[in-house]
DNA sequence: GAAAATATGTAGACCGATCTATTTAGGAGT
DNA sequence: ACTCCTAAATAGATCGGTCTACATATTTTC
């Protein structure tokens, strides 16, 4: 693939990406894509030959793999777990409300949408969890319950985020910083 | 309006609910919608003049009612906090799981959805999520950090039964189970 | 209390817009 | 020169929404 190909396919990714965070699947509307991209429409389906679903997939991937990166740096900055995770809630936290309320998790909402509707897709959402449950649970190495407790800590930060992005507050989000400590006692 | 009226209004909304809880805003198509409730266009557009939009965010109240309905009797047989955030969550695995791995939190993957989009949605999605918060609350009356604690607690329930969804397995419900009493100490 | 008048609800054809996807032809990059 | 990639027209399905004709209750009138 030459330069110019692998640029323009990164743009359309870029472009879904942000479209499929901020509304789910059907909120990134091929003609979006396009618009947000500046790619025309046939250099859509030559680099995404499978249409949408591959589309809305790899972005999907893709975000995940950017959050693990964040979670990566992160965790390199912190000097416990605690301080780790409060990190990660308040990185996402101004995330979210720089972008005024747009940015939330980058999978959630696709999650929710396709999980009883195409499994390729579920199967990606499902993957992309599962990669972060174990980015967390390597932080959290040492402790009897490191599997519970990760997961925990997960569905405690998409939750949080969740009820963020929903109230446009972040207030969700400090409440449940504020509530860590017990957990991680 | 007469009982027949009443009638097809009730299973317009139910039919509504279902699909929404399914798969969101976008999966509740209104062809949809009529052919699960056998009500015809016609009689749609009659008792929601304003369209989609009425119809979802009746909806999703509707929903939010239900739920909150069920809080309230487990709430009643529950000896402790902690017990009855444990029946909450088997609750709501059970719900999910007999669905098929449909039937998550009826309003979050709207409240994903629009948070940008729909204002009026987001609103009813933010007062049903504000309803369950202070029905968590007033289970956990005396303590310092209710406040904190109650939308700790939600945040938890929806993350759990998100990523519950999202592997379609209950295992993220139990795991959170198992964690609970740190934070309810 | 029967007939007429009005309100309530049903039924489905139809509209323009938008959706994903396909096709075909030719320009750009190396 | 030859592949890589772009460009736009177009297909066919589906979307939410509107419209008119019809049926069924419910009330009014005499």
């Amino acid at each position: 693939m030459g330069q110019k190909g692998t640029a323009t396919r990164a743009r359309i990714l870029t472009a879904t990406q942000e479209l499929v965070e901020t509304g789910g699947y059907f909120s990134a509307g091929l003609n979006q894509v396009i618009a947000a991209s500046g790619a025309p429409r046939g250099s859509l389906y030559f680099h995404f030959p499978d249409g949408k679903d591959q589309l809305v997939g790899e972005s999907i991937r893709r975000a995940g793999q950017a959050m693990g990166d964040a979670f990566a740096d992160l965790a390199e900055s912190s000097a416990s777990a605690a301080e780790f995770v409060e990190g990660v809630l308040r990185h996402l936290a101004d995330r979210l409300e720089e972008s005024g309320w747009q940015k939330g998790c980058p999978v959630a909402t696709v999650a929710l949408e396709m999980a009883g509707a195409s499994d390729p897709l579920q199967q990606a959402c499902s993957e992309v969890y599962t990669s972060w449950a174990a980015a967390l649970r390597a932080r959290l190495e040492g402790r009897p319950d490191a599997d519970d407790l990760a997961v925990t800590i997960l569905a405690l930060i998409e939750g949080a985020l969740l009820l963020a992005k929903a109230h446009r507050s972040r207030e969700p989000l400090d409440r449940v910083t504020g509530q860590l400590r017990a957990l991680l006692r």
